[in-house]
DNA sequence: CCTAACGGGAACGTGC
DNA sequence: CGCACGTTCCCGTTAG
């Protein structure tokens, strides 16, 4: 919570000038993320473990999908869970059907960005600070990060976390969050693929193709699915689920 | 025709 | 050791 906010700050301290030109050193973005992802999560392992000795054991999984997991700081008790199951209830009822294609790109929803001037209103590039700070960056920003320990984090969870950082749209943004769909930059997703390969420490330079190809096994597990639209994917409606019931209740508590 | 992006089979790596 | 699952490699296809 507190590395959150810091999170914020700091780059809001970058000041306007880089974050509006997006020319904010990507390497030191990500430095921050590593260093500070750790603290995050043991910070609330620790604090977790204090509060409540005897709730279900960290980590254990509960489902088929890696957001299932239940850290012990989130699904301690039958009441949190509760709340929990309630938050995706509300979620579900709120989220309309019709932003569900179930993968279908819709012209008629969402304009091209390569299109920019046609307007439809649910386009969120380019990315604008203001949209961003008031819908998502309070809430979201990086506590996905921390799947720590046993189990690996994954893609899905690293792409919903650059989402969250307001630098990092340079290499990828929001079309419609609402409904999960995002976009990766024609010209900045090597360098997201190079931070996801760097994150996972593989012996070899991550590239956008291999983190798509990746992406498209998402497809199958039900995950993530490509839309009929370049350079852009959406989280399934599950998938964003578990995603947002996970950062939200790491926010409130 | 060229290039970027996509698709998918298969090999590989890793945790259990 | 074997299995399951996620990741990576590689190459053909498609679209602009």
């Amino acid at each position: 919570m507190l590395a959150t906010l810091e999170t914020i700050q700091y780059f809001q301290d970058l000041g306007p000038r880089e974050l509006s030109s997006g020319n904010v050193d990507l390497d030191v973005i990500e430095e921050y993320l590593q260093e500070h992802s750790v603290e995050v999560m043991s910070g609330l392992c620790v604090q977790r473990r204090s509060e409540e000795e005897h709730s279900m054991a960290e980590n254990s999984w509960s489902g088929r999908y890696t957001y299932e997991w239940h850290y012990g700081g989130i699904s301690g008790t039958d009441e949190r869970h509760e709340q929990h199951q309630q938050q995706q209830q509300t979620w579900l009822c709120q989220s309309s059907p019709s932003e569900w294609g179930h993968c279908q790109y819709d012209r008629n929803q969402c304009s091209d960005s390569d299109s920019l001037s046609t307007s439809s209103g649910c386009q969120e590039f380019p990315p604008s600070l203001t949209a961003d700070r008031k819908g998502q960056i309070d809430c979201d920003s990086l506590a996905l990060v921390p799947l720590s320990g046993k189990r690996k984090e994954r893609l899905f969870h690293f792409l919903y976390e650059m989402l969250q950082t307001p630098d990092m749209r340079s290499c990828i943004w929001w079309v419609q969050s609402s409904n999960g769909t995002f976009q990766f930059s024609s010209q900045n997703k090597e360098k997201l693929a190079e931070m996801w390969g760097r994150r996972k420490g593989n012996r070899k330079t991550m590239t956008y193709q291999k983190m798509a190809r990746a992406l498209r096994n998402y497809s199958r597990t039900g995950e993530i699915c490509k839309v009929k639209r370049k350079l852009t994917y959406q989280f399934t409606e599950r998938t964003l689920r578990g995603l947002r019931s996970n950062s939200q209740t790491f926010m409130t508590n």
